[in-house]
DNA sequence: GTGCAGCTTATTGTATACAAATAGCCCAGG
DNA sequence: CCTGGGCTATTTGTATACAATAAGCTGCAC
């Protein structure tokens, strides 16, 4: 999209993202516009995007304010993630082409190099990782879906789950990629599905025991 | 929200509702301010609130557009309601407050008035039909799922599937209701969960029904 | 006749000024 | 000390002018 506004989405999301903006800070168009250097304009437009990402909320006087999320919030999310995705699996399945079924096993590989290491890759991890999910996104051939799946991941929560994965997590995720690539080889849909089901409700497993960690340790 | 900005909101999406902008017309911003008797700022934002309605796609020249719906659009779009309004359900079954149960109960009983005389009452019928999905959604409790299931309702289609209902299907659609309001006085999930399905799911082999036939008789 | 270059025009993006609304505060009155 | 009214200052909404970009067309060369 358009220079500015773009400038502004990106920096206005990796602000809250990084924690800079913390939970429940309100945002001032104005400051926001100084920072990004462009007018409210593009910043407005902004956030916008970010209200329909679910990052920001809106008072009801418009006023908008950093998203907070409840333990409630954060399951419900992973909730509906987890359905979803396994719908994309269940789609994807009977849709996939050859090429991206080789493209997933080509991320996956990566994934295994990124983690096999004394110390794991996690940017590289997160990286394949994405796009591995994006393949099985794209073979569902549903916009809609696709639509309604882009407000639910890469958010603050669901994007530091992985920082917080530990080596065997990390290899259980990789496994994991291995059976659903072995599913949709089958184009079997119901194992597809149920496979991918499974590997985000771990993942939510993952960041549960990995928040609860910190939030004992911070006491 | 404001004036200016909820107004342009409101006309563009009644003119693409009623038709009056079909399926691939383009959108100019200037037209449509002169149109709403308003400056192209509110238009601007009411287009990207329709985007995010799904009810208008842009170009990558960023040129807006009325979404046009292949019939695979519009299986999928269902198949995703049918799923995401059976969440709705699941969850609302054990959170629904006494008094939203009653109001369930209260809105049913104008729709079995609607339906009743020798004419139904469709108007009225579409109001306490929504008001009786949006009592579930607000007892479900998850603003994600709110979110998300208002991206999949009241667009065209669905909302032109109703006028075709035949008096047959207005009383399923009652009666399923009550099936509803009864799995949620048991507040039982599973139930909860099914009917709601199914409810859905005939909603899209009613539309599928009228729409075929109206296509045939054009032909 | 076809294809491409360059111009013309339509359309969207951005900045800025001003209007409207609202939240927070201060002070008066009880 | 608490409460309420009204003022002020902050914040968002809208209009408008101008800039940038993309689409479409015209005419020229081959």
């Amino acid at each position: 999209m358009s220079r500015a506004s773009d400038h502004a989405y990106t920096v206005i999301r990796g602000m809250i993202l990084a924690g800079e903006l913390p939970p429940g800070a309100q945002l001032s168009e104005e400051a926001l516009a100084l920072r990004c250097e462009v007018s409210r304009t593009p910043v407005r437009d902004a956030l916008r995007r970010l209200e329909s990402d679910l990052l920001i909320r809106r008072s009801e006087s418009q006023r908008s304010f950093v998203a907070d999320w409840s333990d409630d919030d954060i399951e419900d999310a992973f909730e509906l993630r987890s359905m979803l995705e396994a719908q994309a699996a269940r789609r994807a399945a009977t849709r996939i082409a050859p090429a991206q079924l080789e493209a997933l096993r080509h991320h996956n590989r990566l994934i295994g190099a990124a983690i096999s290491g004394d110390r794991a890759d996690i940017p590289a991890f997160l990286d394949n990782n994405r796009a591995f999910h994006e393949i099985i996104l794209a073979a569902a051939g549903s916009s809609r879906l696709a639509s309604l799946l882009t407000r639910l991941i890469e958010q603050p929560v669901v994007w530091r789950t992985a920082q917080n994965y530990d080596r065997e997590n990390l290899q259980r995720s990789h496994r994991e990629h291995e059976e659903l690539i072995a599913a949709f080889a089958r184009q079997d849909p119901a194992w597809a599905a149920s496979i991918m089901a499974g590997h985000i409700r771990r993942a939510y497993y993952a960041y549960l025991d990995a928040y609860t960690a910190q939030r004992t340790a911070a006491e």
